[in-house]
DNA sequence: CGCATTATGAGTTGCAGG
DNA sequence: CCTGCAACTCATAATGCG
């Protein structure tokens, strides 16, 4: 009876929401549709971009040094090599980058030896003292190779160790016959994590013996930042003061490292309630959210992961991003599902408004059907957190057992097992005495996207749980992310790393914000496929450029992107937390696992485009 | 090989109660 | 302060089947 109405205002929710997004679509493509720009102008994967060198912005900041001395002999400007020397490069790559560009062009060598340190896993020439140079000849196809490889998943068998460095392949085979020291060992495991042997060297002599896992990869980022700045220095008046900068970058990572050895300064602690700077329903005592100078915009930049990672990799996170304080959020305070996650970012924290229609706020609200099957003694109004597996069925089957040989309510005892697995798993009750994993298109619901968005387009059931699982909740960035409205009234130029589903994009589209320009980095193909197929069917007017390894965005490419899209408004991104995730019994290395330590490449990304959108305004 | 199915804890936090 | 307990977590790998 009540139930009827229950379900009728439900079904016209949802009518309601699924429509809220067709008409939103719909109203603005009707007379403005370009046919032509989405194909011709779209790319896709990384060899469009590639190398054709065609930069205009390039070469307009030789340095004084190397007008001189054309220097048809083979012996280089010493002067020069000291330059990039001095900025901490490795002379040999300096010496290497200086024969394939010639002193002419400075901004070439920089370029050179920023994609030896920013490309790692790669091809073997790049680090092989004794080279011959004719290996130089084949780095013009360094990128291309790179985009050939495929998932990250691989494992590093015998397969892929032809294209590792000579020195990682030897440290690899003294680790077959356990004959290496402690030293090696720490080196082996940073070349496995994409990071040459030479600055692994260079990291581990600097931050001394006893010196972390992370605190070497500090090191090397903040040695590659420092680098990167060094290029896109907007200061002209410490370019030439080559020791000077080199001190001063010196400082900054000792700093660094030792921040990181004092445990005091990990304090980074998860708020409760878990609310960030404020959701609809609540707000904090006080807010006092201020950010540094060297985290204004433009551009904004979004940063995303789970909030329950590993001691100190929030800490980490956030010195790398600014210093910038995470704001934690749940989920649950948008939605009927748990969602714990941190949120770095640049944007402001008032006037926020969310998403309309309001999505179902308790499992009651999200799934009226179920009411009837739901036993008085199972408490839920919340899910927990949407993973990527769900529970088997011979679980739901092992419940249903246990639960017929009763006919009324259980004993506490066999209660407390059904609800402790209906909670590890997500259950909700579909029947009498029948429990289930949700449905696709109801994480889809519950995550804020619409139905259907990961189906079809022959991507697997298990893989879209997978995807799904990894997503954002939409409401939730929406509600971050609404301050944009008011800003950008004519649309945003959006660089969307890890794009996975595209629920950046969404949450944006959503809001009525309008998208201009989307370039977006994703790995998978069928999570590229499952964005593309939403931007067609919503009518965009932008452009959607994708691109598939971030580890392949160089500062070449970013340039050739900014001077095209005219610079990014917003940098989103969450990146890979399977090395951080508490499900994971596996491999749950923290952020410089193999997957996780992606972060090191949003950081990166985020520099570059910061330094070449300050430089070129 | 693609896909579905299944089993596989630890790390961290919060909280009640000494 | 401490201890014990409860709760929760964007997953991986092995297996089998067509």
């Amino acid at each position: 009876m009540s139930f009827s109405n229950v379900n009728l205002i439900f079904i016209l929710f949802y009518v309601n929401n699924v429509h809220f997004q067709d008409k939103s679509a719909s109203g603005e493509d009707s007379d403005n549709i370009d046919w032509n720009t989405d194909d011709e102008l779209e790319i896709q994967g990384d060899t469009a971009f590639s190398s054709s060198s065609t930069l205009t912005t390039r070469g307009t900041e030789a340095f004084a040094s190397s007008g001189e001395a054309s220097s048809s002999s083979g012996v280089p400007n010493s002067k020069l090599v000291n330059h990039f020397v001095g900025m901490g490069f490795p002379e040999k790559q300096v010496l290497k980058a200086i024969e394939e560009n010639g002193e002419e062009d400075t901004d070439s060598i920089l370029n050179t030896l920023l994609t030896y340190s920013t490309l790692e896993d790669s091809p073997p020439k790049q680090l092989c003292v004794n080279s011959d140079p004719i290996s130089s000849d084949y780095e013009e196809n360094l990128p291309d190779d790179l985009s050939d490889l495929d998932g990250w998943s691989e494992n590093e068998t015998e397969d892929n160790t032809s294209s590792l460095s000579e020195e990682h392949k030897n440290l690899l085979s003294l680790e077959s016959t356990g004959s290496l020291s402690e030293k090696e060992k720490m080196l082996l495991s940073l070349a496995n994590m994409g990071y040459t042997v030479e600055e692994s060297s260079i990291a581990m002599e600097r931050c001394g013996p006893e010196a972390s896992i992370a605190e070497l990869t500090d090191f090397i980022c903040a040695a590659q930042l420092s680098r990167e700045a060094d290029i896109y220095l907007p200061d002209d008046d410490l370019k030439p003061r080559y020791n000077g900068v080199s001190k001063i970058k010196k400082r900054k990572f000792f700093e660094i490292c030792k921040k990181k050895n004092d445990p005091e300064t990990e304090t980074i602690r998860l708020p409760n309630p878990m609310i960030g700077f404020g959701v609809p329903s609540m707000q904090p005592e006080n807010i006092n959210r201020s950010l540094p100078d060297s985290a204004i915009g433009p551009p904004f930049f979004y940063y995303e992961n789970v909030a329950l990672a590993p001691k100190g990799v929030w800490d980490t996170i956030s010195r790398f991003l600014n210093d910038i304080e995470p704001e934690f959020v749940d989920s649950k305070y948008f939605c009927a599902t748990a969602r714990k996650r941190g949120y770095v970012h640049n944007l402001p924290v008032q006037n926020r408004f969310p998403l309309v229609p309001l999505p179902p706020l308790t499992i009651q609200q999200a799934f009226p059907l179920s009411k009837r099957w739901w036993p008085q003694w199972d408490m839920r109004e919340k899910l927990n957190c949407i993973q990527t597996a769900i529970g088997s069925a011979k679980l739901t089957e092992r419940i249903r057992n246990a639960l017929e040989r009763f006919d009324g309510d259980p004993p506490t005892s066999v209660q407390k097992f059904i609800l402790d697995e209906c909670r590890k798993w997500n259950l909700v009750w579909v029947g009498r005495n029948k429990v289930a994993p949700l449905e696709p298109d109801e994480v889809e619901m519950l995550l804020g996207f619409p139905k259907n968005h990961t189906r079809g387009g022959g991507i697997s059931r298990t893989d879209r749980y997978k995807s799904l699982g990894n997503s954002f909740q939409v409401d939730t960035v929406a509600y971050h992310l609404s301050v944009l409205k008011d800003m950008f009234p004519s649309g945003i130029n959006l660089l969307s790393l890890f794009s996975g589903i595209g629920g950046a994009e969404v949450a944006l589209h959503r809001l009525g914000i309008k998208l201009k320009n989307v370039v977006s980095v994703e790995k998978s193909k069928v999570n590229r496929d499952i964005v593309r197929s939403w931007w067609e069917q919503t009518n965009q007017t932008g452009n959607l450029i994708d691109f598939e390894d971030v580890q392949a965005l160089d500062g070449d490419r970013l340039e050739e992107v900014i001077s095209y899209v005219g610079g990014f408004d917003l940098i989103i991104g969450g990146s890979p937390c399977n090395n951080l995730a508490g499900s994971n019994r596996v491999s749950r290395d923290g952020l410089e696992g193999k997957d996780s330590s992606l972060f090191y490449d949003y950081f990166r990304i985020l520099d570059l485009v910061k330094s070449i959108m300050s430089r070129s305004s």
